[in-house]
DNA sequence: GCTTTTGAACTGACCGGTCAGTTCAATTTC
DNA sequence: GAAATTGAACTGACCGGTCAGTTCAAAAGC
């Protein structure tokens, strides 16, 4: 009759595309199990599918064969085409977060100030954004949209990168090197989508300029050049 | 004869869905017909819906329903799916360039500097993004897609907006209130990005405050006292 | 021999687009 | 000025295609 439950299959069968140890994402666990090198083909050929058409634009059928794999093998190893892209989410999230700790850790270990640690920061978000357009462009697709399933995921994401940006403005300030009349949180997310909207009209419209003058022109943005730099301040 | 063909169709028949004069679209036209009045709330449902949904997931039925119409006058007013959204995009535009060119103006008008006009501009883009936020939010998430039909609209659209930008640069430097190393084109980007993210975050995260007050985080960072107002300038 | 992958088949819901028919205010006719 | 006519605007049932999800027997690794 009906090809099978709709959900729980009763005990006998694989649990196919069972919950998955969410711990183990991608690239990050060095034991690279077979099963582990084709959900990472599966992630980057859905990050590309997705970050060009959209989530629901993009078939299952799709993200197998660019990956080089069968529909099965997709439900074999997500629950769902959901789930898949939740996963990826959290996979994405955790590199950027741990590119910008590093810039920020790596100038306070090589003494810079706190407004060089924002540079830093810059440079890296940058750095991700060109070796990640992908991903970059589907978060931004995402992260404000309401009424979505994954909210929560992207919330906490957005919440991730957004808070090393404050706690250094947040030391800025304690050390007396930043305005005290800033406000932490506006400012950085003003940071972070300048870097953003910057980084991808460069990927976009003028890619064949180095990471260097980009990060150039937005260094002095940061550094006050642009409107107050020939301005005494009060 | 009949109620009054909106712009004189030259055949006979109504031409079905057919491309309407792309000039009056949604509230701009005073003369108030009757299916003018359809297009403007086909468009205010579906700007909401595609803002929170996306533009596949959105249904035609939804938006029909949303409109209070049936699925059916969708189609009389307009072509397709793809070209009622086009048409929406032209008609988002016009609102926001508009918007920021009159800003640009008016600070020119009562004598203001360059850095007062990008501050205005600043304000007037908060003050877009506040009263519409969905069709921000939709602009945010097709922006920087591949592979799409409209990429050709959105490329279109965003041009025209970051060229506003650009002007007031431009004779900001010219007028030698900037500095000259600037690069024109991405610094627009970064304050077209700076101003959208912080104006969807504070939409998103903490729509309680005013945009006095946003706008005020904004002109610091503007005006260089974040990062280099402490500072003593060369 | 277990895990993993394959690939084809199938289902049922959903969705964009169509079209024959209906409505009704403006216009024309008498 | 009442009745008839017109046709733009609108309606909603319907059609054909698409796709997520499921299943499974067989093959391929390890």
């Amino acid at each position: 009759m009906s090809p099978g439950p709709v959900d729980a299959a009763p005990g006998t069968r694989p649990v196919r595309g069972a919950t998955y140890p969410p711990g183990t994402i991608g690239a990050m666990d060095s034991s690279n199990t077979r099963r582990q090198a084709t959900r990472q083909k599966l992630f980057e050929a859905a990050v590309t599918l997705i970050a060009e058409q959209g989530f629901s634009s993009t078939t299952v059928d799709e993200i197998a064969e660019r990956a080089g794999v069968a529909k099965g093998t997709v439900y074999y190893n997500f629950a769902s085409k959901t789930v898949l892209f939740e996963e990826l989410l959290r996979h994405g999230v955790e590199l950027l977060t741990t590119s910008l700790q590093n810039a920020s850790d790596e100038n306070a270990e090589r003494g810079g100030s706190h407004v060089d640690g924002l540079d830093a920061m810059i440079r890296a978000g940058l750095h991700f954004i060109s070796r990640y357009p992908a991903l970059t462009q589907l978060y931004v697709a995402e992260l404000w949209r309401t009424n979505r399933a994954w909210q929560s995921t992207l919330m906490m994401v957005r919440q991730r990168a957004i808070a090393v940006i404050e706690a250094e403005l947040r030391d800025g300030v304690a050390a007396g090197e930043l305005s005290e009349d800033i406000d932490i949180a506006l400012t950085a997310s003003a940071l972070f989508g300048m870097v953003l909207v910057a980084a991808l009209d460069w990927q976009s419209y003028q890619p064949e300029r180095s990471l260097d003058d980009v990060h150039a022109a937005l260094s002095l943005l940061l550094q006050g050049r642009v409107g107050g730099g020939a301005v005494a301040p009060g």
